[in-house]
RNA sequence: GGGGCCGUAGCCCAAUAGGUCGAGGCACACGGUUUAGGUCCGUGACAGUGCGGGUUCGAGUCCCGCCGGCCCCA
């Protein structure tokens, strides 16, 4: 570990094992990073939150990726001098707690417990600036009892309920998921492909907020939230409008709706299709096409959701043996089941229109339906050429909107539909509710009661929580379809709150997005026990100034934090609208181009580089290594290089630091030097301000440069000037390396952290530069460079770059056409 | 299939409102220090911005097309 021997003092070394042993003890004592609560403090409120971790083990080389970027924040708002908070918890309920129990015959909260404890002791020597008297577990009863406290609010609310419909279930993990935890019709957790089921679930109403949710994203623009994860939510979202359209079915008394977003198509309907699998298809079955269509349905049923939405397979479908009206032409149309509509969007039925959509194009060329087309678009026919048209173009067969563009058209016919009484102007949104019970143990359970007389039964507040039974253990928790709490019976059956009868409670777990959808407002009043948070602390502190974590959360965790602060908000508990004002995206660790992992046995081990290099050294590494939202691949960077760095930064700072005492006024320091350090504290500002963490780090590199050079070859380190430099540099790099920068201080002849409220301000006078380079060009090629004074007219720099011998000689017998000046770097000549 | 982001030395990456492409680092080479090696101090070479067009006095930056990579939605 110890990078330099031999000739040097070994106390001047840089010492990484020794200086974290001596610092960890003292941060421990001091507590330097701990949020002011006194009212009379002014300095200016901060709230810096990295997302908190699972504890799913030890810290790993993607929580030092994470917690790197996240403390350069926080330690620069800290050098600032201001009042930060930046809490620490653990996201504590989940899966792999219970398989290990299962695993070790155990119970998951000894597993969650000890990987917890294990991973504080590592951000401990990680040396983040957190404020660990605010800590949390949201597998604590304490904790989760509020979950249970807002469900009920919810339920009140309408904005919980629950119903029987058809749900993803992940076969591995025996338990549904919300359609947000489905990738690629596979499970998020462990890959296994997602069947459906139909199940009684509970769900959150988070369609209700989808246009705020929408909406509200106007407050987060302007390079506050990544653009990506704008676009990404509002893609997850997907409003689109269009109308919805009632169909009359003969033989059925009332029409059936269907949504479209070409309403202007409507007379290019030619058949109508339901969802194979939707209970509509079922009911419109005509008796002589049951046997056919029970059996299609059966074929879909056993088919993922990956080979059904999958466009390469040939499309299917069955006859259902009626007729739908198109409600403007009186056409009958005939009805068809297809696995390719989907029973869950819209009203589980379109119009199918086949000469605007190559789906429904696709389906009637292989059953032999018609295909009209009604807006030309000036391509070729769809019923010829195969290819469906969905671009603009002019209504043709199409009565009243013959002749009309497009978006005439849709506005045209919507108005008919709505003064025929037929149909209206509608939104449809991709988002479903958020399905959010869960078949598992280690989870908040449900605060319900359902009781044979009064149905679905709150929880009284004040026998909150509902806490999970304690005597079960491993096989008990093993996975059954059902939730291990269903077997524990003296758990389940109990009085119903309402008519004291016999009851049960409902064996559901919440799904754990629930406990982190909150989580951060509880860090204001962690302790409270009357509420979820303290209204006013929250008003105090929020909303978060600067939310810090990987982009695998720009839908899931951000989408429903967002809808749970909206909820908080309509309920008068959050004065804000949008919990997280500014959010960066990590990137991830990778090694030698892939994902780290086992199988490919290419893993980095946290510890053992930390081991190797240090704390600092690998903090460093991470931030270094290029833009904090990219990927690092292990296999480019250089820990040992930045061991090295660390090295010659420690050295200026103790040679500084033993030629001259603290307090040295710097203004008769060495002018070249100075100057070289209000450039670089300018510069590394205004890099972290912009998250160029980077940048600042190779400023920070080029400021040692700069000071080395003065100590070697030229003032010597008694100028104050080196000392200036060497303060800077303890100051600014203990954003990023924390231990170095503290034992730098301290040579330096300081007490005190050199953490808190040390920044410097560049002086400007320092920062005005005497000459600078101006290049002429002629004919848009370099040809001479003059030293001139940054304030030079544009008159007298023409007249400069005119009377320059290399210019003369390259602009010749040629006439000047223009002169373009861009004082005091440019002059282009152009010439003919 | 639709949408978005990205492509700068062997490698990781910089480049205010379009204005000298190269800040920083890795690797490499050379010199100094060193008994030697490493460390340390210093010096240096290598690219013209994926390809092809366009706008402009001037394009890494803006526009169009293509190639390659990544992401989101189908």
């Amino acid at each position: 570990m110890t990078a330099v021997s031999g000739d040097q003092v070994a106390s001047d070394v840089y010492d990484a094992r020794a200086l974290q042993e001596k610092w960890q003890v003292r941060w421990a004592k001091e507590n330097p990073f701990v949020a002011s609560e006194d009212p009379a403090d002014g300095r200016p409120r901060r709230y810096v939150l990295d997302m908190f971790p699972y504890p799913s083990g030890d810290l790993h080389m993607g929580h030092a990726e994470a917690f790197a970027m996240g403390d350069v924040v926080a330690r620069y708002r800290f050098q600032l001098g201001e009042n930060v908070l930046h809490p620490i918890g653990w996201d504590s309920f989940g899966l792999p707690a219970e398989n290990a129990a299962i695993k070790h015959n155990s119970h998951p909260g000894e597993w969650t417990y000890a990987n917890i404890e294990t991973q504080a002791e590592s951000f401990q020597r990680y040396a983040v600036s957190l404020d660990w008297t605010r800590r949390l577990h949201t597998s604590d009863p304490e904790y989760y009892r509020w979950n249970q406290w807002l469900f009920l609010r919810f339920f009140e609310r309408d904005l919980a309920y629950r119903k029987e419909g058809l749900v993803n279930w992940c076969p591995k993990d025996q338990t549904v998921l919300a359609n947000e935890q489905v990738v690629q019709g596979r499970c998020e957790r462990c890959h296994t492909e997602v069947v459906r089921r139909s199940l009684n679930q509970w769900y959150f109403r988070i369609t209700e907020y989808a246009d705020r949710l929408l909406d509200d994203m106007d407050q987060l623009g302007d390079g506050k939230w990544p653009e990506r994860v704008l676009l990404m939510q509002r893609n997850w979202i997907g409003r689109s409008y269009g109308a919805d359209v009632e169909f009359a079915i003969e033989g059925r008394d009332e029409p059936v709706t269907v949504f479209t977003t070409r309403p202007d198509t409507l007379y290019g309907a030619t058949f109508f299709v339901a969802a194979a699998d939707a209970a509509l298809a079922d009911e419109l079955c005509a008796p002589e096409h049951r046997e056919e269509f029970e059996t299609y349905r059966d074929q879909v049923a056993k088919l993922s959701d990956i080979e059904r939405q999958s466009t390469e397979r040939p499309k299917t479908g069955v006859f259902l043996g009626r007729y739908a009206i198109n409600p403007v032409n009186g056409e009958r149309i005939p009805v068809w089941a297809a696995d390719y509509v989907l029973a869950e969007y819209g009203h589980g039925a379109i119009m199918a229109v086949p000469a605007h959509d190559q789906r429904d194009l696709d389906f009637a060329l292989k059953f032999g339906l018609p295909v009209r087309e009604v807006v030309d678009t000036g391509e070729g026919d769809p019923a010829e050429t195969g290819v469906a048209t969905a671009g603009e173009g002019t209504l043709t067969n199409s009565g009243p909107l013959n002749g009309l563009a497009k978006d005439e058209a849709v506005e045209r016919i919507t108005r008919i539909l709505e003064e025929r009484g037929t149909g209206q102007g509608a939104v449809n949104y991709r988002l479903r509710d958020w399905l959010l019970s869960r078949q598992r143990f280690w989870g908040t359970p449900i605060p319900i009661v359902h009781c044979p007389e009064c149905g679905e039964v709150p929880v009284p507040d004040d026998q909150l929580p509902v806490k999970l039974p304690e005597n079960l253990k491993g096989a008990d928790l093993a996975p059954k379809g059902v939730s291990p709490l269903a077997a524990v019976t003296d758990w389940v059956d109990v009085d119903c709150p309402r008519c004291g009868g016999a009851a049960q409670r409902d064996t559901d777990t919440m799904d754990t997005f629930v406990d982190s959808s909150w989580y951060f407002l509880r860090y204001c009043s962690p302790n409270l026990d009357t509420a979820p948070f303290d209204t006013e602390k929250v008003a105090e502190w929020g909303p978060i100034d600067q939310y810090v974590g990987g982009v695998e959360h720009a839908i899931l965790h951000l989408l429903y934090a967002r809808f749970f602060t909206k909820v908080l908000y309509d309920m008068g508990m959050v004065g804000f609208t949008e919990p997280f004002s500014r959010l960066l995206n990590q990137g991830q660790v990778i090694n030698q181009g892939k994902a780290m992992s086992k199988s490919l046995g290419n893993g980095v081990d946290l510890g053992e580089e930390i081991e190797k290099y240090g704390v600092d050294a690998v903090r460093l590494t991470v931030v270094f290594a290029g833009p904090p939202e990219d990927d690092i691949d292990w296999a480019d960077v250089s820990p040992g290089a930045s061991l090295k760095f660390l090295n010659r930064a420690f050295k200026v700072m103790v040679q500084a630091g033993a030629a001259s005492p603290p307090g040295t006024d710097p203004s008769t320091g060495d002018l070249t030097l100075r100057k070289a350090t209000h450039r670089a504290i300018d510069q590394i500002t205004t890099a972290v301000e912009a998250y160029r963490f980077n940048v600042a780090v190779a400023r920070i590199m080029e400021l040692v440069t700069a000071a080395r050079k003065a100590i070697d070859s030229g003032p010597g380190a008694a100028d104050p000037a080196v000392r200036e430099a060497a303060e800077v540099i303890a100051v600014t790099l203990s954003l990023v390396a924390p231990y170095v920068a503290e034992e730098g201080w301290e040579r330096l002849g300081h007490t005190g952290s050199v953490a808190i409220g040390n920044w410097r301000r560049a002086e400007p006078e320092l920062l005005v530069q005497e000459s600078v380079t101006c290049v002429v060009q002629v004919a848009s090629k370099v040809r001479d460079k003059l030293e001139v004074s940054p304030d030079i007219s544009e008159q007298e720099l023409e007249r400069l770059a005119l009377a320059s011998e290399k210019v003369r000689g390259f602009i010749g017998d040629r006439e000047i056409h223009k002169i373009v000046v861009r004082a005091p770097k440019l002059v282009n000549i152009v010439v003919g």
